[in-house]
DNA sequence: TGCACGATGAAC
DNA sequence: TTCATCGTGCAC
């Protein structure tokens, strides 16, 4: 049996304020470029254990698909891969080099194949540690494969617009770490806040 | 059932 | 530049 909810209004101590700014299900379903570049700039919330842990987006990269060489989805529909091509607005978090977690958000249509890989943040709030790598970001969120293919429309894992949004410049470099993807690794697919001290490598 | 290989981070 | 460390995908 769930503890009663106090009456809207008195309810003290919020995770995060205002439901209205968690990023609706639309948001994700759109063009994957187009969301990399809006995703700069908003709060990953995460509540655990009753902390609440918020971070600023300052860096992503866009995987645009099954076509998209450094994508896993290129690999096709498999065990790993099926987050990626289900609904939007989902987490898609997975190991890395047997150590490291990595974090993407679902992007178009379910079926597409899509994500965006969240590569650094600027902390807001209980953010203990380095924050700047997509290793990193994870460690300090406290976000593992428990919250793979987790609904990021959720109350205790979401993205929102902050209550003050700071005007940003854009710059466009290719992605790390995926030479293997041939002419895919030279695209610009990696977005970052220009001059943000927390890029992972500006 | 075995094995090569990472969308990384840290040390040297 | 090297290496830790293990889940995934695919070869056999």
């Amino acid at each position: 049996m769930a503890p009663p909810k106090p009456p809207v209004g008195l309810r003290g101590n919020r995770p995060y304020p205002p439901a209205v700014r968690k990023l609706p299900r639309s948001f994700y379903d759109r063009d994957t470029l187009t969301v990399a570049r809006e995703l700069l700039g908003k709060h990953l919330v995460h509540v655990r254990a009753g902390v609440t842990r918020i971070g600023r987006i300052v860096e992503v990269e866009a995987y645009l698909g099954p076509h998209d060489l450094a994508a896993h989805s290129s690999k096709g529909l498999t065990e790993r891969t099926k987050v990626m091509f289900g609904p939007p607005g989902h987490a898609y978090v997975y190991l890395i080099y047997g150590m490291h977690h990595c974090m993407n958000v679902v992007t178009e249509r379910a079926g597409h194949g899509a994500a965006v890989l969240l590569r650094a943040l600027e902390p807001v709030k209980n953010l203990e540690g380095r924050t700047q790598g997509p290793g990193l970001l994870c460690r300090a969120m406290q976000i593992d494969r428990s919250l793979n293919a987790y609904d990021l429309l959720s109350d205790d894992f979401f993205i929102a617009t902050p209550s003050k949004v700071e005007r940003h410049m854009v710059v466009k470099r290719p992605r790390i770490g995926v030479d293997y993807a041939r002419h895919w690794a030279k695209r610009h697919l990696r977005f970052y806040i220009q001059d943000n001290p927390f890029v992972s490598r500006p």
